[in-house]
DNA sequence: GAGTGGTCTAGACCACAGA
DNA sequence: CTGTGGTCTAGACCACTCG
């Protein structure tokens, strides 16, 4: 035999075993599981490793806990984000009003909702540094979204839009209207010809654990979405924060001659 | 007081210190570290919790755990992926031979290498269904690379190839020649118009924690790369498996008129 | 006040790699 | 053989939430 098992770990084997009830539906989404201690009585070990078994798949985002318990999460299934065909407008239209991301969450039969905010602030340097204003002081006007899905928040937006162009238009209001807004800056002048989306995965921040109700060893997706001018100038930057355990990113592009 | 902080976990404390000696460069890439139990003097603690600390900063791939002890991990910065532009033809002669990879690597001062590997074999039922093959049969040419950058594996890719176009062709060689597999399917009468790619983040399996030299919490990007031919017919599909921690992906696409 | 998870302690045995 | 990390045990105290 040249293979020899190194045997797996209990809180591995465990955590297998819950899985898999989770997956074949023994254990329905929202379900409670059994407390660390329950779990450690029927497994015949102790709540350290019992917890260690959990705390693998809250990271994985197939449970949540909390001071009440670990139950199993209320959205198991990933939701699509198409970038590429999300800032269209026909697509845009038919998830209505607030555009890609209603479509989204609709898709997948949950119902979404959002809080949106807006204010005056100073940018990030590598924002101020691609939109071309100062990075000293106040001179972008960011627009704060938290994206829920069935009352689970699934997403965090802020965009970055140069106050010289946004201030005093329809950009500054929470609702921008049909299109959103592309659509508003392009009626400004200020058409998007070309998106750049950088995608890197990283643990969340506090306020990201808060906002978002994650536990602090799972990971979320950071997009950094950039939209240019046909002369190159980028005009918006939006920095999307989503959770990787409910998100597939999706993206198409056309390929010219080989060869 | 309004927020009363609800006290940093030692862990925490310890893994925050511990990593902002890494990022300042008091510890350089490749450095061993305390082991578990120096740790938990110099610190005050038990192994235990020493132990949860560079855990953590394991699974964030800042070091690297094995048997003689936690080291820095030899590749501190991201690898950039540019997607969109990494199969146009110029780029992907940039950085000779092997096409978009050794660019990548070669941009950021390392060393690229391979080893690639071809086999017949039966397909994943996802991927025999979008090649339109038989799902029960040896359907397809795989063609297994792993790559490694300064001799640190960085990613891991499969791609399938319907038999019927590749069966003695030189896409069944270990090297396909200037352009790579794209350029060769081209020249079958296949060349590909429409590329899509889609990404989901997951914890890796146990082989791909055996290839890749990572441990069982960190997460891989999972990138599924299909190539669709003018009249929509799938002629590859390639699998990406790339640890989060190394790599940064990036996606550029022009946008239509939004009014 | 009782239940629950978050964290810590102080031991223990094991497997594996290097000297 | 020795040092190292991987894992487990059996306790403990805390803070928060709920009834």
């Amino acid at each position: 035999m040249k293979e020899d098992e190194p045997r797996r770990a209990t809180f591995r084997a465990v955590a297998d075993e819950v899985r898999e009830r989770i997956k074949g539906g023994t254990y329905a989404p929202g379900t409670k599981l059994p407390t660390e201690g329950e779990l450690a009585d029927q497994i015949g070990t102790n709540r350290g490793t019992a917890a260690q078994a959990l705390r693998l798949l809250a990271s994985e985002g197939l449970i949540h806990k909390s001071r009440r318990g670990a139950f199993v999460h209320r959205i198991v299934t990933k939701i699509l984000r198409d970038s590429t065909s999300r800032y269209v407008r026909a697509r845009r239209e038919e998830g209505q009003a607030r555009g890609a991301f209603e479509a989204e969450i609709r898709g997948l039969g949950l119902t979404p909702s959002s809080v949106t905010a807006t204010h005056h602030m100073q940018p990030p340097a590598w924002v101020a540094d691609l939109l071309g204003v100062d990075a000293n002081s106040v001179s972008t006007l960011a627009r704060v979204r938290r994206m829920l899905a069935d009352d689970v928040p699934v997403q965090l937006a802020t965009s970055y839009l140069p106050l010289e162009i946004a201030a005093g238009t329809r950009l500054e209001e929470i609702d921008t209207g049909p299109g959103g807004s592309k659509s508003r800056l392009a009626e400004l002048g200020h058409a998007q010809a070309l998106i750049t989306e950088e995608i890197e995965v990283r643990t969340p921040t506090p306020e990201e654990v808060e906002a978002l109700d994650m536990a602090e060893d799972q990971r979320v997706f950071e997009i950094a979405h950039i939209g240019r001018t046909e002369d190159g100038r980028a005009v918006e930057v939006t920095v999307h924060v989503l959770p990787t355990h409910l998100w597939r990113l999706s993206y198409s592009w056309p390929l010219g001659p080989t060869h």
